[in-house]
DNA sequence: ATGATAGTTAAACATATACGCAATTGAATA
DNA sequence: TATTCAATTGCGTATATGTTTAACTATCAT
C-alpha cells in the first residue's frame, strides 16, 4: 500500500522524472527487497558469519560451534536456528548429537564474492588478508 | 583477547577435537569477522538495498532516490552516507545536485549472488521472480 | 546580501535483537 | 524409571539502529 502510493506519486517529486522513471520500470517489489535484505541481515552479524565459515569444509556439531565461535551453547543454538530457517544450513541428528552443515554452495559463493570485494577495498595495504582459506 | 582465550581453550570443550582442531587452523581474525559482517549488515537492510537496486543502472540524486525508495530525503541521505563509509556508493556534486552511483562492479556481483540464492530457494514456486532486471 | 533549493547532520524516540540465565526436550545409559 | 548429556526454547535486559523532526550547510538566483 505505502508501496503503491510511492509508485504512484514518486515521479512527481523527483527532480528528473525521467530517469526516475526508468529506474521505477526495473524496480523489484517490496516483498522481494525485504526477502533479499534478511539474507544479508542474517550474515551480518560476526557470531552468524562465524559459525557459516566454520561449516564451509566440516561437518560440525553445535557444541563444537560454540567453542570455536566463543559463543555459550545457547547462543549458539540460537544463531544456528536463525540460519536454518533460511535455509542457509542444514541439520541430523546422531544419538545425542546434531550435526549442521552448509545447505547448499550458495552461501560458499556469498561469502567468496564479498572477500573479493573487501579484498579489493584495500588492495594495497592488506593484499590477501581476507581470502577464506588464509 | 576474547578471542585469544577461545583459540587457547576451545579444544578442551568440544566434543571432537581433531575435527575442531582442523577448522581452527582456517578461521579468520576476530576484525576480519567484523568487517566481513559489517558489509552484510549494511545489505540487511530493506531501504539500502532498495538504494543500491535503484542506483545498479543509474546515477540518481538524493532526491530522486528518496522518491523512489519511499524515504524522506533526511533518511535517504543518512542511509547513503552509511554506503559512502563503506565505498559501497560514490558521489559527485553539480550545481545544488548530488549525484550518487555505485562504487564499482562488487556491490553488483554481491546483489546477483545472492538474488541467484534466492531464486535457487523457491525454484519450483517462483522461477525467476528475482532476477535483478525483472 | 537575501531568499530558495538540495542536501546534511543532530537529537530523540521507538523498535529490533543478541546474549545470559534458567527451564525443558530428546536420546542414550545405568 | 532415573540420570546424564546435547541441544533447544522462553524470558529479561541491554544495546544497536532506523526514522522523524528540526536545525544547519552549501550552492545558485535575484
Amino acid at each position: 500500500m505505502a508501496q503503491t502510493r510511492a509508485l504512484e506519486h514518486c515521479l512527481d517529486e523527483t527532480l528528473h522524472p525521467e530517469k526516475a522513471a526508468m529506474v521505477l520500470a526495473t524496480l523489484l517489489r517490496d516483498d522481494q527487497f525485504e526477502e533479499l535484505a534478511a539474507y544479508f541481515r542474517v550474515l551480518g552479524e560476526p557470531s552468524r558469519v562465524r559459525l557459516l565459515h566454520c561449516l564451509l569444509d566440516a561437518e560440525l556439531c553445535v557444541c563444537d560451534l560454540a567453542a570455536l565461535t566463543n559463543l555459550s551453547v545457547a547462543a549458539a543454538s540460537q544463531h544456528l536456528r536463525t540460519l536454518r530457517n533460511l535455509n542457509l544450513v542444514k541439520r541430523r541428528r546422531e544419538g545425542k548429537v546434531m550435526w549442521y552443515r552448509l545447505a547448499d554452495d550458495h552461501i560458499r559463493s556469498l561469502l567468496n564474492v564479498t572477500c573479493a570485494h573487501l579484498a579489493h577495498a584495500h588492495a594495497q595495504s592488506m593484499p590477501d588478508a581476507l581470502t577464506m582459506q588464509g
